[in-house]
DNA sequence: AACGTTGAAATAGTTC
DNA sequence: GAACTATTTCAACGTT
């Protein structure tokens, strides 16, 4: 059975209470970001690159692991074939997946 | 247009550090709302109703009004709606309320 | 345990081509959703509106019963709601939506 | 102003209509997709790992560009700089140790 | 069948 | 106000 039958009133108001002053605080911090980025700009930086910058750090510390477990499931679906030249037609399919990729 | 000069580079670590730690920030305590709904799940609530609770209550009564009687002028329009439905609740939402009876 | 031989190749890609065609095919639609959007708010009508109205029609009636009951019962218990709301709206509803056009 | 203001009423069913028929083309071929995947999975594969495939072909497939216009941007924000050694600090930055959940 | 996990869709916010 | 990005929401999937 669901809450607030009546005696859950209490538990209820707290939960809000807890979520919105979390939500508060966490509209702050957002504001505050935006300052930094204004004042970057002011101080003459490129707010776009600045933010994929940002953007770009975040990913690459994810990634890391991410693109870990992708390439043991890549490899794992490779697997399910014997050791046939499978791999070519994942690979020379539309274009080269041979990593060009820049790493930062 | 750009900074120049090695004053830009400790500019740019200072405005980097700042951002990420207060994305750090934001993160956590994104986890702790995550944590809260978690928690009140636990204890028996729906979660779903209670995020559009939260959300009702975020939009102010002029926004909720305005939204409401345009779903209400659609679903007439659309036949789906008898007599009136949600018309009614929107309308009759200005006063703050403090006494409640009668409903479910 | 997987397919040996060089059978599971073909198969394989047979099950790749066919799975990247269907989402293409996907894509295109969904594509073609957007531009029934982006047409009628060229036309004057309230997009998100009219997003919730196609949601609100996906759903069936019991469902939606349970889930504006649920909010409902919240908001009560939030005092949010003096007289009736939603609710009036939800128990008038019993009938599969689709049927009477004029009424009004 | 907004529609349905009377004469718009048929303009509105014709969009419902629409967009509902798209979105019963897309659920189909949804089904269509889960059935490709079940069969698979019936011939041996393994539905993740497929998945996973798939959806690296997808991102390869689009995130050539992508990637070259992000390094552009990024090549920028380091621009910023006269020809400092700041891309060192951008690269070696990179280990944080701020992981939550453990990948399976 | 509830749970958390993951991927896609939608909304909100930002920039030009 | 249109496009792009970020955040949030929602639905599907395997797991227990």
């Amino acid at each position: 059975m669901n809450k607030t039958g009546g005696v859950a009133q209490d538990q209820l108001r707290s939960i809000v209470e807890r979520i919105e002053r979390l939500e508060e605080e966490k509209a702050e911090i957002a504001r505050d970001i935006r300052e930094v980025y204004a004042e970057a700009k002011g101080n003459g930086f490129d707010v776009k690159a600045l933010r994929k910058l940002i953007s770009v750090r975040k990913i690459d510390a994810n990634e890391r692991k991410e693109q870990e477990a992708m390439l043991d499931l890549y490899m794992h679906a490779m697997g399910m074939l014997d050791g046939t030249p499978l791999g070519e037609y994942a690979k020379g399919q539309d274009s080269q997946p041979e990593q060009e990729q820049a790493a930062a």
